[in-house]
DNA sequence: TTGTATGCGTTATCAA
DNA sequence: TTGATAACGCATACAA
């Protein structure tokens, strides 16, 4: 029932012993008597008493903390990247200090002072833009960086940088659209025009291009599932459309609920829709959205190891790989390869 | 590009003044000369200075630190609830260290004392059971503990409860069901038990006991959406049972997803299907489940309160009210009241 | 193996 | 308003 925080001085005290016998008790491989050991963990066990991390950290050169920026954290695809990230991080015995920039996607150099205030080791950067001055600002303080899904056009500092092949994924489901016959697709993403969702757009916009297929581009609002619902009323008002790319899950499952759900259409026959990232509901009955899956196990242990190499490591770029997964949202049967114009 | 923390020693020297000068710049409502600030801020700005407010707090006697332990964080609702509670923490300049249980349910007091050794100023748990040795921990420390969602026989030190209205909330979704006509119900949970949950579904059960309406139960797994899934094969095998409360939406959606697309039946003429929670999922319009809500709005701001209040404010305990949300998944005509007999 | 003394970066007290 | 100095709780170099 005490009012302060147990410290070691009181275990020591309570002991008998000196303040360093417990600060030695406490500290991997010291060296102390185990009678010594038993006695102090007696007094500690009775006090309650826990090591002071905040003093600790004040003297050693590294801390246990990482720093997790991220927004939207409700996004199915973003909160099974949470779940497996700081999982991953309690298993590893790091501690996790999360900053959520809901309300201001922009603070995100303000979010990164502060997390430099608490001295982590390491910054992740799950959302947010990545201007310079926050690569300068933890540069300055030896902090890492680690991006994801966020490509940099040039590195300066301790950044790595983890990353879907967006490019790829992008081409992977323009092709796969073609495969089932679509003449007149389009693709939707958030007003924010994020450089790896815009990667995305345009691997997909390039290949469709290349085949000659008209494109249309729906570009507004966050990316969220509404986004996705206010594209689909937008997109299918009248007939033509006949495959659609979402950026993210997420949208992708808005406007195949509003196709299938609110504008009577059916999803594949009338439209194909298709998604990225895989997230876990994408693989509902309810759902069964065709996407590109960018593994999130292979996400999560780069993300570890960069987290967890040595803070002098040479900056490193790794390429998640992204696969197709067939489900039921696009038409797997491809017409005799007739162009078959959709109005 | 330095490799270490820049101090406020290091400021002190390149503005020409003493080090409480530096710090006085940085304190709240500490008197310092205009033209001195100014050359403070310039020299930190340069030098791309930050407080280090692991030595701040090792000064002062309570810290911007809140802990947050949970478990399954990609639930569709806790993950709203993260992201409500985050956001929040965030807006009032607090810092959330999330701990997440995944792998080790049982690990929580581990992941307190973790907490304590960062001296969070308090702790809010999301998850996990809360035996004594907990509380008295967190006691003998002068730590607040927030729960939510698990109730307490007994309260030892300082601990704020926040609840939904468990009981209350069991006993709608049996009387919707009952209106709805179900003869023959089921009600599935986790066998984990958690007392909220077994709360809820106490309440239901006793409701239905009430009425004479034979009822089965299905405590199995985790408390995930597979649960859900299994739930529905093993209860739904063969006809009989009319009506189904899932403890959570994410149980109930995965129940009645299997019921209607892989059993081929009928939701909610065949089966009527009802949640608790109210996930943001549960209003697409693939589920549209019918569900008890718990406001997250005002499980969040119960929660702030509870957080920024003064340190020793006595224990609160505060209950959350609890509402039907009518959707799609329970039938909505009262037969004429006959007690048409199911299997 | 143990205790003493020093430093980590900060804030608060005190005298100037 | 300012600078020197003493904590805060811990780890460690050093001496015993």
């Amino acid at each position: 029932m005490a009012e302060k925080f147990v410290s070691a001085s009181d275990v020591a005290r309570v002991a008998g012993v000196s303040r360093s016998a417990v600060s030695r008790t406490f500290t991997e491989g010291a060296s102390v008597a185990p009678k010594t050991r038993a006695r102090v963990m007696k007094a500690a066990e009775e006090l309650g008493y826990r090591v002071n991390l905040l003093a600790r950290t004040l003297h050693k050169e590294r801390s246990d903390l990482v720093g997790l920026v991220g927004a939207n954290l409700s996004n199915p695809y973003i909160s099974a990247q949470v779940d497996a990230l700081t999982a991953a991080l309690y298993d590893n015995g790091l501690q996790c200090m999360l900053l959520n920039l809901a309300r201001a996607q922009d603070d995100i150099e303000n979010a990164l002072a502060k997390l430099l205030e608490y001295r982590v080791r390491t910054v992740v950067l799950l959302s947010g833009a990545v201007p310079d001055t926050l690569m300068r600002l933890a540069a300055a303080n030896g902090t890492r960086l680690v991006l994801i899904n966020r490509p940099l056009p040039e590195n300066i500092g301790l950044v790595d940088q983890i990353e879907a092949d967006s490019a790829a994924g992008g081409a992977l489901a323009a092709r796969r659209l073609l495969a089932a016959g679509c003449s007149n697709v389009a693709v939707v993403l958030s007003e924010s025009r994020t450089s790896a969702k815009l990667a995305r757009a345009e691997a997909f916009i390039a290949v469709m291009e290349q085949h000659h297929v008209p494109i249309t581009q729906w570009s507004q609002g966050r990316n969220t599932y509404e986004t996705g619902i206010e594209a689909a009323r937008g997109l299918l008002a009248k007939p033509g459309i006949d495959g659609i790319f979402g950026v993210t899950d997420e949208i992708a499952l808005g406007v195949m609920n509003t196709a299938r759900h609110e504008l009577g259409l059916s999803v594949p026959n009338d439209v194909s829709v298709i998604g990225f990232d895989d997230a876990p509901i994408s693989d509902w009955s309810s759902h069964q959205l065709t996407t590109i899956r960018q593994s999130l196990s292979s996400l999560t242990s780069a993300t570890l190891k960069a987290i967890t190499g040595p803070a002098n490591a040479p900056c490193s770029h790794h390429f998640i790989p992204v696969s197709l997964v067939e489900r039921r949202s696009v038409r797997s049967v491809e017409p005799p390869h007739s162009d078959a114009g959709g109005a």
